[in-house]
DNA sequence: AACAGTGCTTCGAGACTCGAAGTAAGTGTG
DNA sequence: CACACTTACTTCGAGTCTCGAAGCACTGTT
């Protein structure tokens, strides 16, 4: 009743996340980041609104307490300061530092770089965005 | 200088992962289990020769001393038993016992099923098996 | 028999995660 | 307006996960 081609997909999936994880984690030591940290700095985008805590939790996959906790290690680095939304002022948001725009930058270069993926071609990298996007907006919540 | 196409895949490949961990935490605590112990359980494929503490810290990227930790936390459980593997008496192997097998499957199989990937059509499987099994085998160390 | 190397475990410290409880700010109802 | 209710976030405490250092058991080599 288990479909060897799902069963391989995720199990590849999961395979290429951790391996990149596995790379990753030594430069980003050197650069004074844990995975966690860099996974939220990644899910602070400079070029769009500052999240709310509530918002940077859902990207996450993780739970407020636990966010709180994370973000408070990128504003002891100097990395992200702590907002008020002016519209909902119960909301907190983050807000990169320069400092933050340019560690994030180095960050997400890294996790590129160091991503099996990387070594795909054009036409490979245009065949997988299609089929995984599909497969994510299709289960979306 | 990133590339868009690429990031996009790394963010899925990403964003699929963590999905899939969250929608399974529930479903796996009320079976006693986590998610280390469950990727742990998974990696002990019981249809092939037992695996060494070496080659299981390898399948799950971890070190050592942390293998030691979750194995200890399976046969807490009664899932798995260590044994001495006759041809190199240094080395312990991981097997599981009757309950083990049993919970792995169900393991496997809920996994399998709270997956993004479990409402892809066959000819969409076959093909995404194709191309990540490809971008897997390039970055093999 | 000594010795260096390998596989594993134990120990201690640090990082991560989460539920429960508390604070501040918005919302709705009379 | 006053009141209860809800929402967003933080703090706290406990439990889980991760890893380097140190130590034990076995192997292969000289």
């Amino acid at each position: 009743m288990t479909d060897p081609l799902l069963e391989s997909v995720v199990r590849a999936n999961h395979e290429l996340f951790m391996r990149t994880g596995d790379r990753v984690s030594r430069p980003l030591e050197e650069m004074g980041l844990t995975l966690a940290t860099a996974q939220a700095l990644w899910a602070i985008d400079p070029d769009r609104p500052p999240p709310s805590m509530k918002v940077l939790a859902g990207r996450l996959y993780c739970n407020a307490p636990n966010l709180s906790f994370v973000v408070n290690q990128l504003v002891d680095r100097g990395l992200v300061e702590r907002g008020t939304d002016p519209a909902d002022r119960r909301a907190r948001v983050a807000v990169l530092t320069g400092r933050g725009r340019e560690m994030r930058e180095r960050v997400v270069d890294l996790l590129l770089r160091q991503s099996p993926f990387a070594e795909c071609g054009a036409e490979e990298l245009r065949h997988l965005t299609e089929l995984l996007e599909r497969v994510l907006d299709r289960s979306a919540d």
